[in-house]
DNA sequence: AGAAAATGTCAACACTTGTTGACTTAACGG
DNA sequence: CCGTTAAGTCAACAAGTGTTGACATTTTCT
């Protein structure tokens, strides 16, 4: 028994969908407007215009769950997180498909990367602890976002058709090297 | 002594340097044009439009120099040609950049995907050899380009002052325990 | 020199973009 | 019931997009 959703659920909601998988600037208002068939001057009355919509798509992101973890099971946690097959070429709206999207927008790119540093490197810097917690924590996420790239963006055949099971344990034998260095 | 550029060229060029460093649809002719300072009507003139220019630049991407090395030296190639410092935050135009740059492009995503697979993956497969050589090329690809993404998009603090040696030295790390899966 | 072809210029087109203001309609409170 | 506020619709705007055709200029060839 969900309540229906409100014309600025629905328009969030649309955004935060199309936003997340083409990025910023390949997603006008009037496709999400559309999608969610509403009125276009909605966006700019509601939140502001354009950039207000996709900071709102940002304000609901949930924190990384690998994050909350206890520090001996972060690793495990974060590897599972980026492991999980993608839809069969359909997009998934997920936190770390839009970092991928969009990184080079040329309007958000800057508010992108800091996300990434303050809400990814930093927190997992500080989980895994010890004197090289940075560059272990920047090296962590080189690998699980390395292999998100080759499945999800560039569709690499060997990697198409390999479940769960087998990702997560390429995943974790990457990330395992990637700390003893 | 250089022969000055024509027109053409310059249109190229000056295409080359935009669309693979921010994306072919965050650029417009008329960026390309005005920077190079010639007439906007060119472009659909010399190259049949704007999609045209874009393909041309691709046709002059150079072959991967690390294909060309013997099969026991691929991979010390393949690592030292993703391990040179990125310009200090300024815009380099090579082609791995290009690739990043264009991964969820509305016009021609599919046209970057093909040529990881068909001019990165498959070849480097065939240079490593062995029963698992589409997976090893898979997985060494990942690191190696999981490593430029968090150096010259997410841009982490923790790896921007490393310098050519390091950075060659963590990514041969990584990439021998890929082999070794 | 004169014809022909290449080269470049200019203005305009049809279209999409984000945004705004005026309008109509519905909901609520007294 | 009426007045006020919220919610949604509609048409239009100014700016930017890729592309085109007509024109002017220069180069090339005979």
């Amino acid at each position: 028994m969900m309540k229906p959703l409100t014309t600025k659920e629905k328009i969030l909601e649309t955004a935060r969908q199309l936003f997340w998988t083409r990025g910023y600037s390949n997603v006008s208002v009037r496709d999400i407007t559309g999608a969610a068939g509403v009125d276009a001057a909605l966006v700019s009355r509601y939140f502001g215009g354009k950039q207000g919509l996709f900071e709102a798509t940002l304000a609901v992101i949930p924190q990384w769950p690998a994050l909350q973890a206890e520090p001996e099971h972060v690793i495990e946690e974060a590897v599972a997180s980026f492991s999980h097959p993608f839809d069969r070429d359909c997009e998934e709206a997920n936190p770390f498909t839009m970092l991928l999207a969009n990184i080079i927008d040329p309007e958000m790119g800057d508010k992108i990367r800091d996300l990434v540093q303050t809400a990814l490197a930093e927190p997992l810097a500080e989980k895994l602890g010890g004197d090289k917690r940075h560059d272990h924590a920047a090296m962590v996420l080189s690998t699980l976002f390395g292999m998100a790239l080759m499945r999800k963006n560039f569709r690499l055949h060997a990697l198409k058709d390999l479940d769960t099971e087998e990702i997560r344990a390429r995943n974790n034998h990457l990330v395992q090297s990637a700390l003893k260095f």
